[in-house]
RNA sequence: GCGGCUUUAGCUCAGCCGGUAGAGCGCUGGAUUGUGGUUCCAGAUGUCACGGGUUCGAAUCCCGUAAGCCGCCCCA
């Protein structure tokens, strides 16, 4: 048999509803923020990822899907949707626009990694980004507006982390003070910091093998060394989400994986994902246009959800998403039949949940409608159709009562 | 890319030290005429993941491959 491919996979139903659920909530709180939906196409130009991701990243150095075009370009199946909302804001001179561009986004990313809870190699996010502007007021509209996203989710139990990954004045020399210092302790530490110190110094701080802990908590802490220009925006953000009582929690620690973020950084965690605990990362990256080759500045900031992560908690949380049938409809005899799939089309016109069964047997139409979980059943046979009245049976309650069509489509016209 | 566990009916799984397969749920049909949910009866379905090996004989032991899950790395 032909199966999906390693780490991709089908979204049936029921579940697909929850995605849904997921998805117009988002859609409806994105609308309330005044951003507009952008599209971008599912492959680009490897380059973008390249510049826009950075060439030293996982993510580009190995879990890219990359291909040669036939007429030789190199071609990759988006990682992330950033740098291409950034490509497009400068392609289409969106900096004309007055005021911030607000734009959000959902759909499938790619990246080829070893498939486990939480993680595929298709995966979908669903992210925004706010394009425009440097100031600290936007980061903590961002902010809150994707933790508006969640709690109307119907989720809880979330933690925000937040810090500030400096910018490049500061960073470098953060950097390279973080080097000097490990060099001396470095040999004490887990193997994966010895690599760590090595390739990236940045992520020894994220370590968390509890015998490293004392020696990380004596490492020098980005927050003591930002410039000025970084402090003062952190302690900006830090205050606006107080004033909008948003619970935070800064960790110093909290190091992002794409080279594009500067200043802000933050994450969403959530205990019922085991080892993947982040619903969301995001940030701001004020150098990312100047990184991509533009004269044209684009600071802004964005985050990105990850839906699989996000309709696991949901489904986990027990989301009670609109399903089963209103009316099941068991019409006796070609001519109710007929008939019955008219009422059907007018009932469902008015929004109704409505199923015809084939004509056949009362017995098995019966069967069908409560396996379906119908909330009503409708019998329309000869009698019925000489008198006028149709037989309408709670399924619950199992009382049957007769009903005009009139009566009927009163009845189901609440649903619309 | 590395490690551990798993792979038997549509689903969840049992099958102890090797003798060619079972349960529950689901599905199909029936218990007299146009009425479901409970009950009762009957029935169908498996190249026991794939390939190779050991053996008189393998779902059961060994090797390999693949897939799934879980962890590492990293990330959403």
């Amino acid at each position: 048999m032909i199966r999906a491919v390693k780490g991709m996979r089908d979204i049936l139903p029921p579940s697909s509803a929850v995605w849904n659920h997921v998805e117009e909530t988002a859609r409806k709180v994105f609308r309330s923020y005044n951003y507009g939906e952008i599209r971008t196409p599912i492959v680009e130009e490897t380059v973008l990822f390249a510049r826009g991701v950075g060439q030293d990243t996982d993510i580009v150095g190995k879990e890219m899907y990359t291909f040669e075009d036939r007429d030789g370009t190199t071609l990759t199946l988006r990682p992330e949707a950033t740098a291409s909302v950034i490509r497009a804001y400068l392609e289409h001179r969106m900096d004309q626009v007055p005021g911030l561009r607000k734009l959000y986004y959902m759909g499938p990313m790619f990246r080829r990694e070893r498939p486990q809870k939480g993680r595929y190699r298709q995966f979908f996010q669903i992210g925004a980004e706010a394009v425009g502007s440097d100031s600290p007021a936007v980061d903590a509209e961002v902010i809150e507006m994707v933790i508006e996203i969640l709690s109307r989710t119907g989720i809880a139990g979330f933690t925000l982390l937040i810090n500030s990954v400096g910018c490049p004045v500061c960073r470098p020399q953060f950097v390279a003070r973080l080097r000097e210092r490990l060099k001396g302790v470095v040999n004490r530490m887990c193997a994966d910091c010895q690599r760590r110190a090595e390739t990236n110094p940045l992520r020894v701080l994220d370590c968390k093998v509890p015998e490293d802990q004392p020696i990380i908590d004596a490492l020098p802490s980005i927050l003591d060394e930002l410039c000025e220009e970084c402090r003062s925006h952190f302690d900006s953000v830090k205050s606006y989400l107080a004033g909008r009582s948003i619970a935070f929690e800064v960790r110093p620690r909290l190091v992002r994986g794409l080279d594009y973020y500067m200043r802000t950084t933050f994450e969403i965690v959530h205990g019922a994902l085991g080892s993947q605990n982040s619903v969301l990362g995001g940030g701001r990256y004020d150098g990312l246009a100047e990184a991509l080759g533009s004269k044209i500045p684009a600071p802004g900031i964005g985050f990105s959800i990850g839906e699989d992560r996000l309709v696991m908690i949901a489904e986990e949380a027990g989301a009670d998403v609109r399903s089963g049938v209103d009316l099941f409809i068991a019409p006796l005899g070609e001519t109710a039949f007929q008939y019955c799939a008219l009422l059907a089309r007018e009932l469902r016109q008015q929004g109704a949940v409505v199923e015809v069964a084939a004509n056949g047997k009362l017995k098995r139409s019966m069967e069908l409608a409560n396996k379906l979980g119908a909330r009503f059943a409708l019998i329309v046979g000869d009698d019925e159709m000489a008198g006028g009245r149709y037989g309408l049976k709670d399924m619950n309650s199992g009382v049957q009562e007769p009903v005009t069509r009139e009566e009927l489509l009163r009845r189901f016209a609440a649903h619309s």
